[in-house]
Order: structure tokens, then C-alpha cells, then sequence
RNA sequence: GGACGCGUAGCUCAGUGGGAGAGCGCUCGCUUCACACGCGAGAGGUCGCAGGUUCGAAACCCGCCGCGUCCACCA
């Protein structure tokens, strides 16, 4: 036995820890994973990775969409297109910038103290120090990106590329500056975008407030925010209300304040809501603000940027917390007897995503993107079917959201991240954009100062699919790799992302940027939450793969994806766990009896026949075939769930429980038989080339243990993750052999069902006689698969002679008394199989009163069946409306059925 | 308020016009010479409810109930 196979003898388990390190070393070592850019990007395969933030750690949705994203590449790798998995971090502004500011904070600095130079260079010492983390991860997890050419959204070329962008949109007017009311996160100091802010509901307290009106009378108004009424400018009715025709032009006075607001008539006031009679607050509603605009009120900011009152809310306020100043105001308005009622009141309030703090909208010089022209022919390419968006339900979201898509608020107060190229000249005023910083001002040669502001991270992600492969240079990877084939990611970026790379890729290289996009599965936690770290719901990929091996969780995550969120199975993973040690038995088992009786090397030399001699050979050929198409069609339609269902199927419920089980039989006969030594190479190479093509098969989906195993099962030395994936050869089909062995599966599971019910040891041996057809072929292995000692031909065929098979005795029940039929020996009971019975002719040690019970209970289900059956056929239009072939399937069925009951 | 999705075995989920399925769990039996992370056999379901279309509905249509997600400027 050769060396290498004789390692197998004592590895009784697929152990995980043991090899992926090792094969991961290979692979990398290996370089398959590094494309050389050539050709053209509609002859290779490329898929750019959703950067994970560089200092963050993988997660549930890395680890699925990188089980996704990895199954893809490796599968068009092995196809032989030259492939690409551009690899690399995203800076994540707010992310990174809070995580250095909590550790600073932690030492007892704030950054503030530090200066914004020396705290961006501790970003960079952070992301040095922490930014390898997530790599090396996504390297456990088996992915196969480009490792050797990580991109990082602030690199040197891929800043220039951001700058670039931001100045071409500049020029087209599309970029812009302006006062406006945002999302302000009081969190991060920052604004964030309409995308960024999560709304949840929450009861407050409504209160109503009277305001009394300049010349008598008064207005009441509805607030859960009381204290922004001190930065109320005007009271609103709607124009068409009767009941306050005569207050329009008039003017209420803001109690606290004493200011005069005017009272106006608009069109968003809404007669029936409270008392018809809305405060407005330009600077700290966004619908107060729309008002404003339209009527030119005067906006009176009294919250500012840091969560506090402002000094023009008034000298008792200022200073206080917005939760404070409510508290205050309600009281100093108690006191007044203003407040007219307050009842609990169910509303959605607006939260950052980014700091889970409450948003304060309020009134900011920001930076913004106009997005009409940009969504127009992203929309295009999408209905045009350019970019295929899957699942296509998702289509309609994109669409809906794109057709009503605003402007962007593109800066970020924060230090972290792409300084906007923008230069304020410190003498004129004038705005200079420009790629680098100019020296003067264009206008007066004035002194510069550029803009504090960051640009928002999703600027940048948006050039991702083409800015990592160098543009806006005109690169050889550009060629190659752009457009992308596929982005596979999870919907909640779908607007924040997705749809921006489509606009960002279309506008700025006149192509899209991948032609299909894939939303998979959120991944929740077990119990129907979301997965997070704040609710402890977080389950951590690497302890799982630490547990059961990377192909185990790349195996059950995609297992259990689909087009819906799903929660998380530890049943799936335990499936992909139990498949990769069943596949490693498998060829283990296999290799050894092969290597004992003739040689591996040998057996490999051996061309598999095309049409083996015998039945089960011809019918594992033809299930594989079937395996291979399917697998590939699946992984081609994204739907990795049935791909690894799929597979793991034929591997337990073809390959492992049936072909190896029938063979198993022949292996050590073989062994021995020197003369025989056809039917031995036949069976080798059978088997062989199944295993191979199995292994092969399996690769893009469980990586590890079919790289583990290709080394025994290929002397070339060659890495699987560099072979070429197995196609289906139809000329394996054989349809008459699958229908044989599928008859004979049945047989033996009745049997085997027939043995349990009488209490028949497991090793026993139960002298039968087989009266079916459909057998020919495959009767041998039925009495070995269900233990039957069938008799000879000869003998079978006297005591088919001598069996009484007239109507009296056939509708008997199952004790058939010999007595005459001397010669042969009685049968003690009937067992219905396909296309017969089996005769069983011994009851020695057996319980066939059992049986008896058994039989009652089949008889049922069969008068039950018939009787549906039946009912089917008679009813009225069935014959003459339904097809043909299904009339004629449920009269076959009906025949079959009633066969079965005659036997019983 | 709008849109989308889901409700099938104890649990997690497949199944989209013609005989109710898988994994796990449960019961029974097996150290059967690859695997006890194994093997064999079983039990378990008014397919959310009510109508309709159809010869025929878990599947298609309508309504209701329950759950979830996304979008949205009613104080």
C-alpha cells in the first residue's frame, strides 16, 4: 500500500482545525487566486467584494455573503475564466473615527485636545494595528479574493479618484453648498443622511399649548416637543378652513417668549388633525422648514450641534439639555396655565443608525448632491434589464426609491475620511474646487482654507468597482475586470450602496458596474431578532467555524439562505459538518480497498467505461450526471440553498447509503480474485472517477475537505481550487438502469421494514424467494442489501413449480402452510415489492404476529389510497379534462395499488 | 399611510396545478469489516381561517387573522 494512502488507515474523522491552516497556505501560495490582467471583462469573471470596515470583525452577513460570493468565484475559476475577487477595506468614517475616540477617551483624551492632524494619524496607527484583523478572517472563512491586491477606500490612487469625482460633479453643477435643515446626529457631530436615520416608535406626551392672539383670542397647538416652540416663527391653519379664515394675517404671541408670530395659511396643514392649527418651527422640522421657505419666515435655531439650548432660546433655557429645556418649558407653561390637555401619543422618532442617538433636525451650511440626472439612467439600465437586480421583488424597491430619490447631504463634520477638495479664500470668499490644493485663490490670489468636512464614506464606496481596479486611469485590470458580473450583498445597502454604484458607475465610466445584483438572506438570530452585538444576539462566525469547520458554516449558511430573512440553524451547520466527514469517509474508504487490491496509482491510469457492465455502475454514472447538472445550474441561478441541499443529497442519499453500500460487497471479492481482474479495474475506475467528479463538484461550496482530499485522489499534484470543474456528460444518462435500482431502493426499504416489524436481527439472513420482475439485473443485490438468502435459480424456480398459484390461495392471507408442495419448503409470508412479492420461507426467531399488525395497518393505508384513487378517475370530467398522461399515471397507479393489495 | 414578504411535522425550512418533503428532535433496533459527527426502521401534518377559479388547489384569485421587513414630512 503506498505511503500516502496508508495516512487514511488512522483518520477516521474529517478534522478541520488540522488541515484548513495548511490548505490555506497552499492556496495562497499558490497565486491561483491573483488573476494576471488580460483579455476583456466580458471573457472573465469578476466580482468586487463589499469592503468590511477595516477595523471591524467578520460577522454573520460577511461570513454568508463570502460563502456566496466565494462559491461563485471558485466555480467560474474552475470553469477556467480567468477570475477575480477584488479584495480590499473601507475606511468607515464614523465607525473608525468613534472607535480611535472611545479608546483616546479612554486614556483620557478627547480628540479635540489632540488636533485634528494627530488624531488622523492615530486613526492610521489604529487601522495598522487592527486593520489585518478582518482580512486574515475572510481568509479562514476559505475566501478566495485577490489577497495581493487589497484596495482601502483612502488609499493615495483612491483618494485621487474620489477627488476627481467630487470635481466633475462639482463642474456639472450637481455638487452644491447650501443652508438646509438636516438629519444632525448628536452622536457623532455630524449630519447624516436621510439614509442613515432609523425611525422607531415611541409614546410621548402630546401636549396641547394655547397661544394667545394679538387683539384677543388665542390658537392651540399640538406638540410632542414642546421646548423647539421657542424657536417658533409663525402659526399655520390651512387655507381652506373656515374656522380660522379671520386668523390668517393676524398674529399669535409665544408665550415664554413674548415673540409675535404671524399666523398663515398653508396647504400642509391638515384640517382634521388636533385643532387644525399647526406651530411652526423653520429651523427644527423639516416640514416646518419647507413652510418656512415658502412663506420666508425667519428661522430662529434653539437647539445647536451640541444637543444643548442655544443662547436665542432664551436666557432661562440656554444651555440646557433638549430633555431638559421640554421639562422646563412644560413647567413655566403649566404655571401659565397654557397647556390645555396632554395625552399619550404613539409616534415614530427619528434615531442615528450610526450613534443610536436621537436626531436633531436643525439648520446647517452642508454640502449636497443633486441626484436627478444621476438616477435617471440608473433607473434605465435597471427597467432595460442591463442590471438584473435578484431577487426581483427587490427590482420594484430600487425602482420606487430611485424614481423619488433626493439630494444627498455629502459632508460629514468629522476628521476621518476624504477632505472635500473645496478651498474657501480667506480674502474674496470665492469657492475654489480643485483636484490639489492651489496656491492662491483664482479669483484674487487671496489666502486659502480648505473645507473641514469629510466627505460621507458611501462617496467613496460608490466607486468601488472600478476605483479599486485604478481609475480613473486607463488600466490593464480596468479592461480585464470592469464591468464587474455579480455584487452579491444583503438588502439593507441596497440604497445606500448599490444603487449608488450604479449611478456612480454609469455616470462616470458610461458602463454599469455589474450586471447582476444579488440580495441574499439577512441571517437573524435564532430566535427571530436581530442579530446584533448591542441586544447579545450575535452569533461569531469564527467560533462556529473554530467548532465545526469553515465547510461546515459556508455549508449551512448557504444551506439556509434564500430570498427571505432567515434564522440562523445550528442544524444546518451540524448538516455541513456530518456531509464533510460522510464525503471524507467516503474516499477514504474507497482509496484504501482500491489502493489494497490493485494500486491507486493504477486504478488512476484506468479510462472509466462509458457503459460499465454492471447495473449499479451504470446508474451511479447516471446520478452523477444528474448531480452535475443540477449543481451547476443551481449555483449559476444563485440558489445556493438547493445547490447544497442538492449535493448533500446525492452524497448521503446516492452516492454513501447506496452505491457505496452495493459496491462495498464487490471490493474485497475483488481483492482476491486475481483472475477477474477486468471486473476489479472496471469497478475502480468506477468508483474512482465518481469520487473525483463528487469531490470536484463540491469544491466552490466545502473548499477545505475537497482540497484535503484531492490530494489523494489526484497523484498530479495539481490544487482542486486550479482544476476544472466536472461536466455533466449526458451520454452517462441511462434512464433504464436508474429505473432499476430505483425499484430495487424500494424493494429493500420494504423489506428491510418488513425485518424490523418482525423483530429480525440485524445479521440475520432470512431464507426468501423472489417473485417479481423488474429483478433481473439487480436481484443479487437485493438479498444482500435486505439480508435475504435467496434461493438459486434451480431452486426457484422448482418452487415456483410447486407453489400453489391459484385464486383460492393467492387472496389468502399470509401464512401459506405447505403441505402441498412437499418439495418446497412453505412460505411463511408475503412481502409486496415492486412488481411482485418476495416469498419468505423461514419464520425461524421471527415475530410474525407483528407482521400480521403491520400488514393491517399497510392494508388500511392502501383501501384508503385505492379508494382516492379511485374516486379520481370517476369523477366527472376528470377522464375527459385532464391530460392524458396524468389519466393514465393515476390508472397506473390504481393497477399497481390494487396488485399490492392482492398480494396482501 | 404605502410597498413587499411570510404563515406547511415539536423546531428551522423546502415544495407553486395531478401520489404532503428535508435536516434536527423524538421512538425502536443495530459495535453490519468508511463514517456512532455512524447505520437501519418508524411515529408525527384539518399545508393560518373563510370563500372563489378548476375535472383537480399547500400551490392560482379575493377577503380576513397573525407575524416580519422596507419606504414615507401628519404636528
Amino acid at each position: 500500500m503506498s505511503e500516502r494512502i496508508e495516512e487514511l488507515e488512522d483518520r477516521t474523522r474529517f478534522e478541520p482545525p488540522e488541515v484548513e491552516p495548511q490548505i490555506i497556505e497552499r492556496w495562497l501560495a499558490s497565486g491561483l487566486f491573483h488573476p494576471e490582467p488580460d483579455g476583456e471583462a466580458s471573457e472573465n469573471y469578476s466580482i468586487a467584494i463589499p469592503p468590511p470596515n477595516v477595523t471591524g470583525s467578520l460577522h454573520m452577513g460577511h461570513a454568508l455573503n463570502g460563502s456566496v460570493q466565494d462559491t461563485l468565484i471558485r466555480y467560474n475559476r474552475m470553469r477556467g475564466l480567468r477570475t477575480k475577487w477584488i479584495f480590499g477595506t473601507d475606511h468607515a468614517g464614523i465607525a473608525t473615527q468613534a472607535q480611535v475616540e472611545k479608546a483616546l477617551l479612554a486614556e483620557g483624551i478627547n480628540r479635540h485636545e489632540l488636533g485634528r492632524e494627530a488624531f488622523v494619524e492615530r486613526v492610521w496607527e489604529w487601522r495598522a494595528h487592527y486593520g489585518g484583523t478582518i482580512v486574515e478572517q475572510f481568509k479562514r472563512l476559505g475566501a478566495s479574493c485577490d489577497y495581493s491586491e487589497e484596495r482601502f477606500t483612502l488609499d493615495e490612487g483612491y483618494a485621487r479618484a474620489v477627488m476627481q469625482v467630487f470635481v466633475n460633479l462639482y463642474e456639472k453643477g450637481w455638487i452644491y453648498r447650501d443652508r438646509y435643515i438636516v438629519n444632525w446626529d448628536p452622536g457623532s457631530r455630524s449630519a447624516i443622511s436621510d439614509l442613515e436615520v432609523e425611525e422607531r416608535r415611541e409614546t410621548d406626551t402630546l401636549y396641547s399649548i394655547r397661544y394667545d392672539v394679538e387683539g384677543g383670542g388665542s390658537v392651540t397647538i399640538a406638540t410632542v416637543r414642546p421646548e423647539t416652540m421657542l424657536g417658533d416663527t409663525a402659526v399655520a391653519v390651512h387655507p381652506d378652513d373656515e374656522r380660522y379664515r379671520s386668523l390668517v394675517g393676524r398674529e399669535a404671541i409665544l408665550p415664554l417668549v413674548g415673540r409675535h408670530l404671524q399666523i398663515i395659511a398653508d396647504d400642509y396643514v391638515k384640517m382634521d388633525f388636533g385643532t387644525g392649527q399647526l406651530k411652526v418651527t423653520p429651523a427644527h422640522d423639516p416640514n416646518d422648514f419647507e413652510i418656512g421657505t415658502r412663506h420666508e419666515l425667519d428661522q430662529v435655531s434653539v437647539i445647536g450641534e451640541d444637543g444643548r439650548m442655544t443662547a436665542e432660546a432664551g436666557e432661562r433655557f440656554a444651555g440646557l439639555t433638549v430633555m431638559e429645556a421640554r421639562e422646563a418649558v412644560v413647567a413655566e407653561l403649566e404655571r401659565e396655565g397654557r397647556i390645555v390637555a396632554r395625552e399619550e401619543y404613539e409616534h415614530e422618532v427619528p434615531y442615528s443608525h450610526r450613534s443610536g442617538q436621537r436626531i436633531e433636525p436643525l439648520i446647517s451650511l452642508q454640502w449636497f448632491m443633486n441626484m436627478d440626472e444621476l438616477a435617471r439612467p440608473a433607473v434605465a439600465a435597471v427597467r432595460e434589464g442591463r442590471v438584473r437586480i435578484l431577487p426581483e421583488s427587490q427590482r420594484r424597491v430600487y425602482l420606487d426609491w430611485m424614481e423619488n430619490i433626493r439630494p444627498w447631504c455629502i459632508s460629514r463634520q468629522l476628521w476621518w475620511g476624504h477632505r472635500l477638495p473645496v478651498y474657501y479664500c480667506e480674502t474674496c470668499g470665492h469657492v475654489n474646487v480643485a483636484l490639489s490644493a492651489p496656491d492662491a485663490c483664482g479669483e484674487c490670489g487671496g489666502h486659502l482654507r480648505q473645507e473641514e468636512d469629510v466627505l460621507d464614506t458611501w462617496f467613496s464606496s460608490a466607486l468601488w468597482p472600478f476605483a479599486t481596479l485604478g481609475w480613473p486611469r486607463d488600466t490593464p485590470e480596468l479592461k480585464a475586470f470592469y464591468p464587474t458580473n455579480v455584487l452579491s450583498t444583503a438588502r439593507d445597502i441596497l440604497f445606500l450602496w448599490v444603487a449608488r454604484m450604479i449611478m456612480m458607475g454609469i455616470e462616470l465610466t458610461g458602463e454599469v458596474p455589474f450586471s447582476d445584483v444579488y440580495i441574499h438572506s439577512v441571517i437573524q438570530a435564532p430566535d427571530g431578532r436581530r442579530m446584533s452585538k448591542s441586544l447579545g444576539t450575535g452569533i461569531d462566525p469564527l467560533q462556529e467555524i473554530d467548532r465545526h469547520g469553515a465547510d461546515a458554516v459556508r455549508f449551512g449558511l448557504l444551506a439556509m439562505s434564500s430570498a427571505q430573512d432567515v434564522r440562523y440553524s445550528a442544524e444546518k451547520i451540524q448538516q455541513g459538518q456530518a456531509l464533510a466527514n460522510k464525503l471524507f469517509n467516503a474516499v477514504r474508504f474507497a482509496l484504501l480497498r482500491i489502493d489494497a487490491s490493485l494500486g491507486s496509482e493504477r486504478a488512476q491510469a484506468i479510462e472509466p467505461s462509458p457503459s460499465p457492465s454492471t447495473v449499479e455502475d451504470r446508474w451511479i454514472l447516471s446520478r452523477l450526471t444528474r448531480a452535475l447538472a443540477d449543481t451547476a445550474a443551481r449555483i449559476e441561478q444563485y440558489d445556493f440553498s438547493h445547490a447544497a441541499l442538492g449535493l448533500y443529497d446525492f452524497v448521503y442519499g446516492e452516492l454513501c447509503d447506496w452505491y457505496l453500500e452495493i459496491v462495498k460487497q464487490r471490493l474485497p471479492d475483488l481483492a482476491e480474485a486475481g483472475s477477474e481482474d477486468d471486473g476489479r479495474q472496471e469497478l475502480a475506475a468506477t468508483l474512482l472517477y465518481v469520487l473525483r467528479e463528487t469531490v470536484a463538484m463540491a469544491h466552490p461550496l466545502i473548499p477545505f475537505v475537497t482540497e484535503e482530499l484531492w490530494r489523494y485522489l489526484d497523484d498530479t499534484g495539481k490544487l482542486l481550487v486550479g482544476s476544472a470543474y466536472p461536466s455533466a456528460r449526458e451520454n452517462l444518462v441511462d434512464p433504464r438502469a436508474e429505473a432499476e435500482l430505483a425499484r430495487t431502493i424500494e424493494a429493500v426499504t420494504l423489506v428491510r421494514g418488513w425485518r424490523d416489524s418482525v423483530g429480525a436481527r440485524a445479521g440475520q439472513f432470512v431464507a426468501a424467494r423472489l417473485c417479481a420482475d423488474g429483478y433481473e439485473l439487480t436481484a443479487p443485490l437485493l438479498g444482500r442489501l435486505a439480508r435475504l438468502r435467496l434461493l438459486s435459480e434451480d431452486e426457484q424456480s422448482q418452487a415456483l413449480d410447486a407453489v400453489d398459484t391459484s385464486p383460492a390461495n393467492n387472496g389468502d392471507a399470509l401464512l401459506t402452510h405447505g403441505g402441498e408442495a412437499s418439495a418446497a419448503p412453505a412460505v411463511v409470508a408475503s412481502i409486496p415489492i415492486p412488481g411482485g412479492t418476495v416469498e419468505v420461507l423461514s419464520g425461524e426467531g421471527l415475530d410474525l404476529g407483528a407482521a400480521e399488525r403491520r400488514r393491517e395497518a399497510t392494508k388500511q393505508k392502501l383501501l384508503a389510497e385505492i379508494e382516492r384513487v379511485q374516486a379520481k378517475l370517476e369523477r366527472p370530467g376528470f377522464v375527459e379534462k385532464a391530460p392524458a398522461a396524468v389519466v393514465e399515471g393515476e390508472r397506473e397507479r390504481l393497477r399497481r395499488l390494487r396488485t399490492e393489495m392482492e398480494v396482501l
